[in-house]
DNA sequence: CGCTTCTTTCAGAAATTTGTGAAGTTAAGG
DNA sequence: CCTTAACTTCACAAATTTCTGAAAGAAGCG
């Protein structure tokens, strides 16, 4: 058996842990090629590839890619980078923003508060159906203050962990 | 125009509603037919529907409520209820609970951290990408502990504004 | 400017997902 | 037991999504 912090990435290991965690965002509802690109991303050394990167070690096309990366940065998952002196770009996960991402989501939740409260209105506040609906407003609203602070707490908890653990 | 809340409900209010959540909840992941069934019912007076009314509604066939309930079942955001003395089921969706299954869905989150755990092995901690995995699952194991007070809190609030407002 | 290298767009093929009708299963009520 | 009302399963058709190859578009570099 290899070891793979020895001799360096075991390509093996690496695709083995890229498949599956993609596999598991694509059943939360993620695009499964954006997953794959974002799951090798993050399993990189750099944490950044290039198109030619990520296409060889995906095995597919440079239009996959385009598609893939310009998803992730939609929602900042990932971001663009572009080499000096060259049109070759550089996509990246940023670790410690990623998955802020995840939970900072206000677009889409001020979208759903947007057509949840026009639920309420339609249906009226007094009928049981906009009952449930302002009390689902009502949970999000709540959701979408609290996340803010447990981002924070968790800056510093993980600064405390990883900045000097 | 008419006043729905005096002349109960509108049809044409409740279908609009109806349409526009569930594509939204169609955009974050979900099956088109368990989010058409979901938020039919989150509009409803009762909170409760059986498949007949549901099929109706949404001018789908049995089959497609059956599947639609199996799924919104398997992840609590539904109940089935069977009405004593009839083979007829009853689907409810409890406004207090539907939304805690979105936050609290230990069994995802478990299976994350898993895979997350199995990549930190298999690439080695000493590794960028190994750490960068450690990070991702050191969140997420943040996250899953500070739900759980996020949503005692919420039920605090609830009551607050909804048990007595 | 034109060549070269990289990325994006687009039409269409392939794969997947979704919803239906029909048959199958289960259990209440005579 | 048999009938019947309800739910579920299944094979298949339709719709949608996904990925590719090819062509077009941009930008560095001579």
């Amino acid at each position: 058996m290899t070891e793979p912090s020895a001799v360096g990435r075991d390509p093996e290991a690496v695709s083995k842990f890229v498949e599956g965690f993609a596999a598991q965002l694509v059943e939360a509802g993620m695009q499964r090629m954006a997953a794959r690109v974002f799951a090798a991303l993050l399993a990189s050394d750099s944490g950044a590839m290039t198109s030619a990167e990520l296409g060889e070690q995906l095995q597919v096309s440079p239009a996959a890619v385009s598609g893939a990366v310009r998803y992730l940065a939609q929602v900042h998952m990932v971001s663009r980078e572009r080499e000096p002196g060259s049109r070759r770009e550089r996509y990246r996960v940023h670790s410690d923003q990623w998955y802020e991402a995840l939970t900072s989501r206000d677009a889409v939740l001020k979208r759903w508060e947007h057509t949840l409260r026009e639920g309420v209105d339609s249906l009226g506040v007094t009928t049981p159906g906009g009952q449930r609906i302002a009390e689902t407003l009502a949970f999000f609203e709540y959701l979408q203050g609290e996340l803010g602070q447990l981002m924070e707490r968790w800056r510093e908890h993980r600064d405390k962990t990883f900045g000097q653990g």
